[in-house]
DNA sequence: ATAATTATGCTCAATTTGAGTATAAATACG
DNA sequence: CGTATTTATACTCAAATTGAGCATAATTAT
């Protein structure tokens, strides 16, 4: 056994919010001109001395660059591919990246935080909404792209199949990573350009902007992870605020999966998943006014938030 | 910022295997008399000048430390408390350990290999296999020394319910490693005790085998990781032979899932799958001959293997 | 007052699930 | 040779779940 080189690990943290209907990211703005302008999540390198766990460290570079209040916390994968987390300012370094998914207490993270900071994560995934029906951008951009791609990469043929629905809709809504790794691989991104692995700028016909060294990487894992597990694990319900109403709960869902959903049948597998209490409040908007719920906690709480599949009622609104 | 100290990746990799009603998992001999004559997992470091990824680098290692042939390989989770990876021989040394999972072709690794390495895996975890009912040792040792446990710590309470079925049998069986974990801060396990984690031996009365440095934990990440996964995503053929009967893919299904399946519907389960292709062949053995599948592969793979939840007829067997 | 909007209650057919019973095709063994 | 044993496979049936929609209630907007 040759003795191992010096390694660096970067902890990344893509920290979600919910806004109405909207799902957010929080972002840190670059500092100076050499980083082209591109946004990136908060980050830091993990100091074993000073952090005792990998979740310690996190906490500490989100304080201490974002200061927002984290709810749940889950570590996503760790990525360590030479190539794809190159520093402009030492090229040389070995650099592991491991990457995070939390989830923004949202009373905490509303007030006096700049709001320009969080970005709407469909914004860097256009793709990936299908709430107003099947994204324009699929079938007038990226098919056609990745076609000419293929034609060049036939091997790929059955990853792109299944991963941009093969046939007609049939579109597993959390291979979100794979979408992106597909993507990134056929050059259509702005990543893989400025990486060098695509020689011209192909990206640029494809919608969806571009963040930092593997940021986006570990965005479009934390959208996956958070699509996959909020059907089995009551996790939405950081997304919310103290009390909510039914639809309020029903946009979050609906917002994480980038699909609509049929409103009674939710409302109906919500009530039987015995995850609510009614508060006797009502909150008054537009229409007929809306009851208020909340959480129940630990008593029953962690049990799958079973039959969240969706029912998908496509287009409508807009 | 300070500059972070240096840091040292290990790569250990959990490789599993079906053998009738076992599932195996290959290990190491220790080597020397230090290391307390436990077993391990076939590890080494990640050293990004020869290995451009950590996937490389643990192809290496498992090839040069037991030779086994690797199918499905995926990544489970990066451990970096301090504490719990202490190696005898640098104990000051900050190693961040990333477990991997791994699915050995049954052709390939049921030739020529040491029998004697490949170990049940329900010999590390025996609490984990209720294929013959509710194990004994959960009423005999678990449960009363985790209750014991519970009055020094009553805010454990929740978590121990939640992972150790509250009530009755309520017993979700892919919270592997949540379970392994409570056992292990309870002081429950030879690895609590050799780490000074536990003042007294109390893991005596408590049956499974332990393993080197955090293998038994990365180990219950895998097992835990591979429950949840065979249910939608078809991995399981990995662990199959070319052609098998419905039989042979249903004990692989239990003994992943250390649970007994009502025989008539996961055969009709496993054919609306699609899944299969109908050799014409039979296999011969004691009662009726049973017909001879062959994994669907291309085509129609990677569909979710739906509705593989468990029906779990409890006892029978034995 | 009436339209528009939103929430909620309820129905109904189709499908899926859980738990069998029944029968078929082989071997084991006296 | 015949009968028990073993294993595989086919089929049934009620209960529960799902997908889709209709109907009605309680508000605000005009």
């Amino acid at each position: 056994m040759t003795d191992a080189p010096e390694i660096f690990i970067d902890i990344s943290t893509a920290i979600m919010r919910v806004a109405g209907d909207d799902l957010l990211c929080r972002m840190v703005e670059p500092q100076d001109e050499t980083a082209n302008h591109r946004p990136r999540l908060p980050f830091g390198p993990f100091m074993p001395d000073q952090h005792r766990t990998m979740e310690i460290g996190l906490r500490h570079w989100v304080r201490e660059q974002v200061g927002v209040d984290l709810g749940h916390v889950e570590q996503l994968y760790t990525f360590a591919d030479q190539g794809r987390l190159r520093d402009s300012e030492a090229p040389d370094r070995h650099t592991v990246s491991v990457g995070y998914l939390a989830l923004a207490n949202k009373a905490a993270s509303e007030s006096g935080d700049a709001p320009s900071l969080w970005r709407n994560i469909y914004s860097f995934f256009p793709w990936e909404d299908w709430r107003d029906g099947r994204p324009a951008c699929l079938d007038e951009a990226i098919i056609p792209a990745l076609d000419n791609w293929l034609t060049a990469t036939p091997e790929a043929q059955e990853r792109v199949r299944l991963a941009f629905g093969r046939d007609r809709d049939q579109w597993d809504e959390e291979f979100v990573l794979e979408r992106y790794e597909i993507l990134y691989e056929a050059g259509l991104t702005e990543e893989s350009y400025l990486e060098g692995r695509s020689p011209k700028p192909l990206y640029e016909g494809i919608p969806g902007a571009s963040l930092q060294l593997d940021h986006r990487r570990i965005l479009a894992t934390a959208l996956g992870r958070l699509r996959g597990k909020f059907k089995y694990r009551p996790v939405i319900f950081d997304l919310m605020a103290p009390t909510f109403t039914l639809t309020q709960l029903q946009k979050t869902a609906e917002a994480i999966l980038g699909v609509c959903l049929h409103k009674q049948n939710f409302r109906r597998m919500v009530e039987k998943s015995n995850f609510l209490d009614s508060t006797g409040k009502m909150e008054k908007a537009r229409g007929r006014p809306a009851e208020l719920f909340r959480f129940r906690h630990g008593d029953r709480a962690d049990r799958p938030l079973s039959g969240l599949r969706i029912s998908s009622s496509r287009p409508r609104r807009g």
